[in-house]
DNA sequence: AGAAGTGTATTATGCGCATAGTACAGTTTG
DNA sequence: CAAACTGTACTATGCGCATAATACACTTCT
C-alpha cells in the first residue's frame, strides 16, 4: 500500500494533478513500485480531504497513461514496465530543467548563478514531511 | 513603450499571470524599465489575442504591488524603485530555484545530476521569439 | 471645443475544477 | 450467502478564469 506521507497541498494547481504528480514522482523516486497497492478513491479522499471525484480524476489520468491499474470492484494497483519508467523519468527532469533554465535565462541570470542558486537551496529545502 | 516580442502563451496558467510575470521577469531582466509607458489594455489584448479584461486584471495586480501606476483616462507607466526591484528579483530566482531544487530531490536526483541537467538545457534552450 | 484614446466598471455567458450527494454493479472477505 | 468494500457513473452547485458587450468619466492632442 503506497503512503502519501510526504503529500503537500500547494494552492494554484489543480489538486487532482498534484495527486497525479505525487504518484508518477513516487515512481520515480522508488517509494512507489510496480505492483504497489493503491489506497481507495475514498480512503485517500478522507485522508487529503478532498473530494472522491478528485482522487477519481488522478487515478483515471494515471490509468490512461499506463501507470496504474483498476478492475470495477477490485482495487487499483501500480503497473508500469521499465521501460515506460525510463521514459517518464527523462520527461519529468526535462521539463523541470528546461523551465528553470528557461525562466532564469528570461531574467539575466548567468549559468555561473544558476549553479550557485541550485547549491544554495540544495542543502536547506526540504519537501514537506507536514502533515498527512 | 515596452513591447511584447518575447511574449508565449502557455497553456495551464491564468492569462492575466502570464502577462504580470512577463512584465514582472522584464523589469528584473532590464529591457523594461522605471519610466516605460505600457501599452493600453486594449491595445496589449488586440495584440495578444485576449480579452481586455483579461489585460486589466494582469495590470491591477501590478498596481497592487506597486510596480505600475494608473491614472484614469491617461495612460500607464513603469513606477519601480531600486529597492523594491532587488527585493522581487530575489523572490523570483528563490523561487524558481526552491521549485526545481524541490521537485529533482523528492524524484531522488542527486545533486550533481541536477548540475548537469542545468548544463544540458542551458545551451539548447530559448525563451520564445515566436510570434506577437 | 471636439475627437480620439484611456482607465474603470458593469452584466452576462461558457468552461474547467472541486464539491456534495446518490446510485449501481463488481470483488473480496467472513 | 451476505456484508463490506471497490470502481464507476450521474446530477447539481459554486468558484475562478476568460470571454463579449457596453457604458462613463477623464486625459491628451489637434
Amino acid at each position: 500500500m503506497i503512503t502519501f506521507d510526504g503529500f503537500v497541498m500547494q494552492e494554484g494547481s489543480p489538486i487532482y494533478l498534484q495527486i497525479l504528480m505525487y504518484i508518477k514522482r513516487g515512481i520515480i523516486a522508488g517509494f512507489i513500485k510496480d505492483g504497489d497497492e493503491l489506497p481507495s478513491r475514498r480512503v485517500l479522499s478522507a485522508l487529503l480531504g478532498v473530494n472522491p471525484n478528485t482522487v477519481q480524476k488522478a487515478y483515471r489520468q494515471l490509468e490512461e497513461e499506463g501507470l496504474i491499474q483498476s478492475r470495477a470492484g477490485a482495487k487499483s494497483y501500480v503497473a508500469i514496465t521499465e521501460e515506460l519508467l525510463g521514459s517518464i523519468r527523462k520527461e519529468l527532469l526535462e521539463e523541470d530543467a528546461k523551465g528553470v533554465v528557461r525562466s532564469l535565462k528570461f531574467m539575466g541570470v548567468s549559468k555561473e548563478e544558476a549553479h550557485e542558486l541550485i547549491n544554495k537551496y540544495w542543502e536547506e529545502e526540504f519537501f514537506g514531511a507536514e502533515d498527512v
